[in-house]
DNA sequence: ATGTGGGCGTACCGCCGACAA
DNA sequence: TTGTCGGCGGTACGCCCACAT
């Protein structure tokens, strides 16, 4: 019992702030993302909504409450709960006025800081490793992968026999963990014995959750737990009040996978004190949620409760994320995909869909919301069966294109190696982080019976079909919710580039060009090398370290197959047509950068209407004017 | 692991309702007395402050809120959290309207639903132990009084050898139980062992808890636990603003007796999860604190969450409680006694004090409140050293008078039996419910100057002293706050007439006739009778089993020798002086009754203006007029 | 390289009567 | 009557290797 502390209420105000950051993020998962200190977010109250898995009644009859707000971050606590580890994380926003919100420029002056701190937090070494059944259940003793052992580990004296020694491993509550290390066996392999059975059993640990061992770079070793994704509780969006739309979606960014042929059954046998996530309920009652938002609305500073292992999208978003979902003009038909964390946790897989509609959730109380705008289908419907709805920035538009031919098919072969293709990676770099100058993207006004930029596709029941002619893109190409797929495709350059995620600073973001030849799943593997050779280079992308092929192919091969049966020989995926996009050239009028600036907000391509509306709400009836609409 | 039934989100509804009774009340300990459904409760939001533990700044800043606000009882719930057992309430109170409030009937039309609530839930057979060491660490048994096995648990074959079975018991949760029951050893003595470990394990029991054992009319068995009450964290009251008054006052009605001598400490080395305290404080947060009040003090209904074995005493009083409270003449100087539970909560010993000074406690943001208005010195300062600051309706007052001789000092006799005294019982159950008629506390009303009763006992610093001249009867008793006790005694008849307990309809009350003989100390034992010969008729007050005169000496000698010496001879202490109080007699006007209901409000003997105050805060403005004071 | 199963020693859990208060 | 202690059995934990993938 040397290694649990006697956690009283004066330490859990320390216990608020020692939580070490990088090891926060490990138990967070390889996906998520948190924004830096002072970059601008929006803030969704109905993903707030969700997050909190509360009745929505009490916030739905608050019509003041806009569908979204932007913030800046103002501070960020990294926290872990006491009883089950989960961690968590407070994060207080300030509403943005209308003088410091310019949706083009949401990095400006923050930057700097941002390289401030990446700087001096270098990634520590870290190590992930999924238990397994006889590393949660038999005989009390963990298997250490020899990459762990070697790397994170404190040197083993081999010259003793056995070589044993003891590891000390703080959690994320700073308490310490005691365990033995010994490497013996035929063949030798590395395990952690005595102080590991306590630590399964205090910890609730079961068969498929996770460990991470963090070094950090004084040399102290941290271990973190991380369990599977919550269950998806929340199943919402509106369906009373006459709206049909396609019933509610659940899931979504952030989701996980079950995959139910390994599924690990996680065991409640135990003891009634582990129903951690109703207690986390309670801390996320639906007060906090209405006092956030009516905070917010009111443009007043608030905070809020984020749960990184919660298994919806988070509901804030980079400015710029959303910006440029919004540049994209969603449309039926549009081919994309979207990433999914693994049920193990360890690696992350990239699907495939269509999107079916677009359509707002809840045209009722939220209405011009773009939350969970796209209806879709996958092409593995029975593995993302509850997601059936996703926000526009959580999914990457990918044309209707096949990847460029590295024989997805071929069987893995026993040291892949990827020196076949690094050749083509410089390819990624000379992509120009997308900052999309606001001159490129001028206003394409609408007249002002069209407020809505995709109020074409509501049903008529709800608010009525305008089909107005001077939205000739969508009404071109949009018919009764069917989809002229070519000449949609023909027409919409900036289709391609956006990114589907929320931060784009350490998110792996895998573009169109590199998905053209890593197809559409990513293992990432940062902290679980598989290579044989671990003095390798690493193939890198961003700075992390990318899978090998037979990975890829082990962890999606259908997906592979599927997308090469129905994609047909399009190659302009290529540097050309991405300049044609971030040129000021062809159906986009130029317009004089300060006028660029200055209509920002509505200068969007495709949700103008939206956004107008959003300032309509948050800068409380002062409409922009001004939109000249060049589609 | 049969014995746990899997605490999904689902049950949690259903448990909250399926919580019996009887069983509540066993873990909420012998001093907690549930309000009935409808009957009349004074709400103390600066109670319910404390009782939450949480910060007072959020509601100081709200002028709005009265200090105490009437209401009706509209529902209860009786619930118990999942994690720890802990079982709380939640009570719907209704602000009652100026037309629904009259101080003086508080029972109205509500005593015939109290009296089928009595008739049809029957006290069942209980029995409470608190663990020793050898029952919660040593060799997994329970040592099973036999008065528990033989009344209790079902009838055990003693013509096996040896005698077994099996017992089956429901927790608050309705989980049930087993346990093996069996009477061996020599001498021979009734155990539980198999299942007894596990029991303690789950519930994390430690000696000193202590468990609960009821047989519910069918027969069913239930057992419940109850911990010690928690520890005092407010220490409340504001210090800044000038306000001297002698500091916070911790504590109060409610809380309990730490004897450090024999204290069992409870070891938190177990794990990180029984800081259930501290999601306790989640669920009390201060918005809902200031939601309750905020919605009391408009008039809204509101609920409010109770923790019975939390150690502040009850923010919602019975209206009869309070108005007897108030009639009596608190002046320094004046005796009294509290009840307290002894620490392994099987007990309720009675401490004497006196009052120090009459104080608000925070004339600032509370003015006028009679929340802990008594600052009181114990005559045994060292065991209550954090209970500074006590509420008028929590204590008794007594009169300065010895005890009826019956030889407190004698010493323990094997068998005691107090056959000698029943002959002086019916004397108490001659004793009215005092129903205080209203025409018999007419209106004395005060000039405009003087709204507050107690205000002359303020310090000058925040208020100024108001000698005005029209309060005869404090001016003439209490000068710069020391208090002339002959005539004080003499002139105050209903001194002696108010009862210490918030809810008078089971709570064990020792008036002071009878703790005349009772001395001071009381020890309720209705679920640990201690007699040799069980089937001997107990010594019953008010349906309650009383103790032993050798468990009287015991648990409070020292009360009963310091008492002994410095109160003289009085004996007024009896039927005629209460006959003398419930007439019109005297110095009380008497009024006609439509006039003295009309102006109950403001017709209390002593605390007129404070009640006038409290009308101006509720029905918002409206000040009663008409006061006549005859004092 | 590492997951799984079985052997096996030991530690602790838990049942017992013997005392004693 | 019941709290505590030491004895002592049985179980199960946990360390180990063999074997398989």
């Amino acid at each position: 019992m040397i290694n649990v502390m006697n956690p009283s209420k004066e330490s859990m105000k320390e216990v608020e702030s020692c939580l070490d950051r990088q090891l926060w993020h490990s138990c967070a998962g390889g996906m998520v993302q948190m924004p830096e200190i002072n970059s601008k977010v929006i803030y969704f109250p109905q993903g707030h909504i969700e997050h909190a898995q509360v009745n929505t009644t009490d916030l739905k009859n608050y019509p003041k409450i806009p569908p979204l707000i932007p913030c800046r971050i103002s501070g960020i606590k990294y926290l872990a709960n006491q009883e089950n580890d989960e961690v968590y994380a407070k994060i207080r926003l300030i509403p943005l006025r209308k003088n410091d919100f310019d949706f083009n420029d949401d990095d400006d002056g923050f930057i700097g800081s941002n390289y401030d701190m990446e700087g001096s937090s270098e990634k520590p070494a870290s190590f992930a490793k999924t238990l397994t059944q006889s590393d949660a259940n038999n005989g009390g003793g963990f298997s250490v992968p020899r990459y762990c052992a070697e790397t994170i580990f404190p040197r083993l004296d081999y010259s003793a026999e056995p070589p044993v020694q003891t590891i000390l491993a703080k959690d994320v509550h700073g308490v310490t963990w005691k365990f033995r290390h010994i490497y013996r066996g035929t063949p030798r392999r590395h395990l952690l014995t005595t102080g590991w059975s306590n630590f399964v059993n205090q910890k609730k640990l079961v068969a498929g959750d996770s460990i991470v061992f963090l070094r950090s770079e004084n040399g102290d070793l941290f271990v973190g737990i991380r369990r599977p994704k919550r269950d998806i509780l929340y199943c919402g969006g509106s369906s009373y009040g006459g709206g049909e739309g396609g019933g509610c979606g659940g899931g979504g960014f952030g989701a996980f996978l079950r995959n139910d042929e390994n599924r690990m059954v996680r065991s409640f046998e135990g003891m009634g004190s582990n129903n951690s996530s109703s207690s986390n309920n309670e801390k996320m009652r639906a007060e906090s949620v209405v006092e956030a938002a009516n905070l917010a609305a009111n443009g007043r500073p608030f905070e809020v409760v984020y749960y990184p292992r919660a298994s919806t999208p988070e509901f804030f978003v980079k400015t710029g994320a959303v910006r440029a979902a919004m540049q994209v003009q969603w449309c039926p038909g549009m081919r994309f995909k979207m990433a999914f964390e693994t049920e193990d946790s360890s690696r992350i897989s990239w699907f495939m869909g269509t999107v079916s509609s677009v359509l707002v959730l809840d045209p009722i109380h939220w209405p011009n919301s773009p939350w969970r705008l796209l209806q879709v289908a996958w092409d593995e419907p029975d593995l993302l069966q509850n997601v059936k709805r996703v926000n526009p920035w959580s999914v990457e538009s990918v044309p209707n294109m096949p990847p460029i031919h590295m024989s997805p098919f071929s069987p893995p072969r026993k040291k892949p190696r990827l020196h076949q293709v690094p050749d083509q990676i410089p390819f990624a770099d000379h992509l120009p982080i997308p900052t999309f100058p606001s001159r490129l993207y001028g206003p394409n006004g609408s007249g002002p019976g069209s407020l809505f930029g995709f109020a074409e596709v509501v049903p008529a029941g709800i608010q009525g079909a305008r089909h107005a002619n001077f939205r000739q893109f969508l009404s071109d190409h949009i018919i009764n919710n069917k989809v002229n797929y070519s000449s949609l495709l023909s027409n919409g350059p900036d289709l391609k580039f956006h990114h589907g995620s929320s931060f784009s600073s350490k998110k792996p973001i895998v573009r169109e060009n590199l998905s053209s030849f890593l197809t559409m799943a990513t293992t990432l593997q940062e902290e679980t090398p598989k290579e044989n050779d671990t003095m390798t280079p690493k193939f890198m992308l961003f700075g992390k370290p990318i899978l090998t092929q037979q990975q890829i192919s082990e962890s999606c091969s259908s997906d592979s197959a599927k997308t090469g049966s129905n994609s047909s020989d399009h190659d302009n995926c290529n540097d050309t047509s991405m300049n044609r996009s971030s040129s000021s050239g062809g159906e986009f009028p130029s317009l004089d950068s300060d006028a660029g600036r200055s209509l920002s907000l509505s200068g969007l391509s495709s949700c103008d209407g939206l956004y107008k509306k959003i300032a309509q709400h948050v800068w409380q009836g002062k409409i922009l004017e001004a939109e000249q609409c060049a589609l």
